[in-house]
DNA sequence: TATTTAATGCAACACTGTTGCAAAGTTTAA
DNA sequence: TTAAACTTTGCAACAGTGTTGCATTAAATA
């Protein structure tokens, strides 16, 4: 994805696209997976962790990264399909690597919708599956 | 659940019923609920969080409570049914409820079994639905 | 260009989870 | 029953994560 196209797709999400914003929206993009706070620290040792904290919180209020919290310490943020609203529909189940950490959307496998007993009401819903991937095994 | 009942049950898990243990194991059966660290910290104020955190690791490790990453921050212990071997056919969806903060188990929500792509190893799962629950409602 | 607004960097902080080590308690074996 | 061996507990410290207030810099607007 062209930074042009990053840009062009921040600003179709109002969220002004700063360097530093556009650079870490590219970085989610190009790693194909979801990536932890600390992952992208480590990739851009020069810029603050609470730049791209912030970077990440503005991406995650205005639906282009969801978080996934998969049990590895730190949430990973991934990034959302163009039409995502992250609303129970748009749920999809995660795949985590316990060998080499890595998560993975796994958009062909849309969360199961429960019916839940009275009284309870769905709002979100988070599906993790631990395991070992294909290029682990 | 009496004293009695609860050395039992950690004499048959292989866990040695120290005054603490059986403190521990107690109040998460009473409870009802999964309890995290800090919530049992709150309850024994003059015992060590350390203490406490061994006590729930020796728990875990032999099978008398499972972890459930709720996403509050902090992972929650939820006793186990006594047939649980912590393992992919023994999992339940947990319900967080966003306003109150409590985690409970759903025993009577199973976790689908999902088919995972060519290549990928299931090992465990977690599937945690959030939302408002009755009491709250 | 001057002024207002927004983004960034810095520093600090609370909290969670975790460990090494010493003290206290318990078990075992002589 | 006492000493030795082992286990549990408390204490202190630590790293990592997430988060915020504030000053500085950069960008947008009048």
């Amino acid at each position: 994805m062209t930074n042009k196209e990053i840009e062009k797709k921040l600003e179709s999400k109002n969220v002004k696209p700063t360097a530093m914003r556009t650079l870490v929206y590219k970085t989610l993009v190009d790693s194909g997976k979801a990536l932890s706070l600390a992952d992208l620290e480590i990739q851009f040792e020069k810029v603050e962790r609470s730049t791209i904290f912030r970077a990440l919180k503005s991406f995650e209020d205005n639906f282009m990264v969801h978080p996934v919290d998969d049990g590895s310490g730190s949430v990973k943020y991934a990034v959302c399909d163009d039409d995502c609203t992250c609303n129970i529909h748009d749920l999809h189940v995660h795949f985590y690597c316990t060998r080499c950490g890595r998560t993975r959307c796994m958009k062909e496998l849309p969360i199961p919708e429960m019916k839940l007993p009275a009284g309870y009401t769905y709002r979100k819903a988070q599906f993790i599956i631990s395991g070992v991937c294909p290029r682990c095994d």
